[in-house]
DNA sequence: CGAACGTTTGAACGATGTCAAGCGGGGTGG
DNA sequence: CCACCCCGCTTGACATCGTTCAAACGTTCG
């Protein structure tokens, strides 16, 4: 599942001009202390997209005039380094807000690609600007999404990409079902797994491999599916499950 | 330089009431946006501490009630594993605002210790909360804010704490040099580089003990002084540092 | 002066990354 | 519609790197 190359340009996966209003009624989660009718649709027309999986959605760099909500679909964001190498810096799912920094600056600084199929709603960053002194609420609502992000790469950095390499995969598959959960877990390539962790492929490739063989996992149609206790249970039986790490503090 | 047990109450270290006026004109990075006057000092007093190396000055889950401006001297931020385990997740320096999530939440989640002896301005967050409707900038200062903590975060767990774990003690000096410019690069305990990096700390042991003996550093007074262009060229020379990273994407 | 703790250092095993070759699937073009 | 090709996955062999374990040293603090 490697990266398609950039579209030319969104609009060729343009869906159509959103009713904010319905949107609202099916995900009750987004922006949720919003309203969205507050939005002058005439100027400032809000769009949803559908992108097939693989295809990169943003790039580091690009200008930033709009954020996006994922109603359903999970989006990997990731930089790359000066030798040309890439990192994959955390996951995105239903619910989430894609290009958060586009409100505060003028270009995206991570890349965005879709994992899966995505469906996400496009705002234009002066909507939000516009709502944000009619929407006193809507403060709070993007403090907290920065909070929550910071907050979840925090732990994925400490409890997933963290401890010996076959651990870290077995942490990742664990992490990936609750993340997607009440939605099947995605299945990822083992070059992204890689990416995730910090791991070479092959180890990733390896593991997951493993587990397959043992008959603990299989992927069809593009999902994981396993037993979590299973994989609970390889991990506590792991050799130090990733902590050289000292204990007194 | 171990963790000092926990002060039962900050005010132990209280050194006074401070006059943001003349804070703001000697630190002019700080809320730099901010009319600080317009605080209600009679009843918000905004006190300053001071505190020795090596104390802890947060400790994960407790009530957030402040937030505070680090005038002077190195912070960090770790959280404690369900195993007990210790993960340092990210620095702090002066011109950083300690202790955010204060904002937005009831209780830290991150546990705070002094990395150098430490100054710093404690704004209770009602103070805060009072300023944020007089003074419209400070919503942005607060975004950005939140935005360099997730960007930084992220450039450290791909750039400094990724690939071979000689080169992810390398790289942290070099990280620390520039993170601590214009001041002096602060020594760091091994355990803490270890926590810092996910290695041992007989692996930061080893790396800092040979620098030492090829002359390449030393440390004095708890502090790192070494060659940053030789620590460069180490780095440089070392077979792959630090990518079984795919390079296209 | 003793105890506690962190650092240093050695030795050895195990884990993991590198390299390389073979396989398989999906997409493209004939 | 089929064949080929490209790319990612798999798998083995191997060397190296890094963790673990253990012991000794030094320093700081009581």
């Amino acid at each position: 599942m490697s990266d398609v190359e950039p579209a030319p340009c969104l609009s060729e996966f343009l869906m159509g001009r959103m009713d904010c209003r319905r949107c609202g009624e099916r995900n009750g989660k987004l922006f949720s202390s919003l309203n969205v009718q507050a939005i002058d649709h005439r100027s400032l027309a809000v769009h949803d997209y559908e992108f097939p999986s693989g295809m990169r959605i943003l790039r580091q760099g690009d200008p930033a005039d709009a954020i996006f909500t994922i109603r359903a679909g999970f989006i990997k964001r990731w930089l790359t380094l000066p030798d040309g190498g890439v990192r994959i810096v955390r996951l995105l799912r239903p619910g989430d807000v894609l290009g958060l920094e586009a409100l505060s600056q003028r270009s995206y600084d991570l890349s965005a690609g879709a994992i899966t199929a995505v469906h996400l709603c496009r705002l234009p960053i002066e909507a939000i600007e516009q709502l944000r002194v009619t929407q006193p609420n809507l403060v709070a609502e993007l403090e907290a999404r920065w909070r929550d992000l910071l907050a979840r790469t925090d732990r994925f950095a400490t409890m997933v990409a963290a401890g010996p390499s076959r651990a870290r995969v077995l942490k990742l598959l664990r992490y990936l079902a609750q993340f997607a959960a009440p939605a099947p877990c995605p299945s990822v390539s083992r070059q992204d797994m890689a990416a995730m962790l910090d791991v070479s492929s092959a180890t990733a490739s390896r593991v997951v491999a493993e587990l397959k063989t043992a008959g603990l996992l299989r992927e069809r149609r593009h999902r994981f599916e396993f037993d979590l206790a299973s994989v609970e249970q390889l991990l506590a039986a792991m050799p130090r499950s990733g902590s050289q790490s000292r204990k007194k503090v």
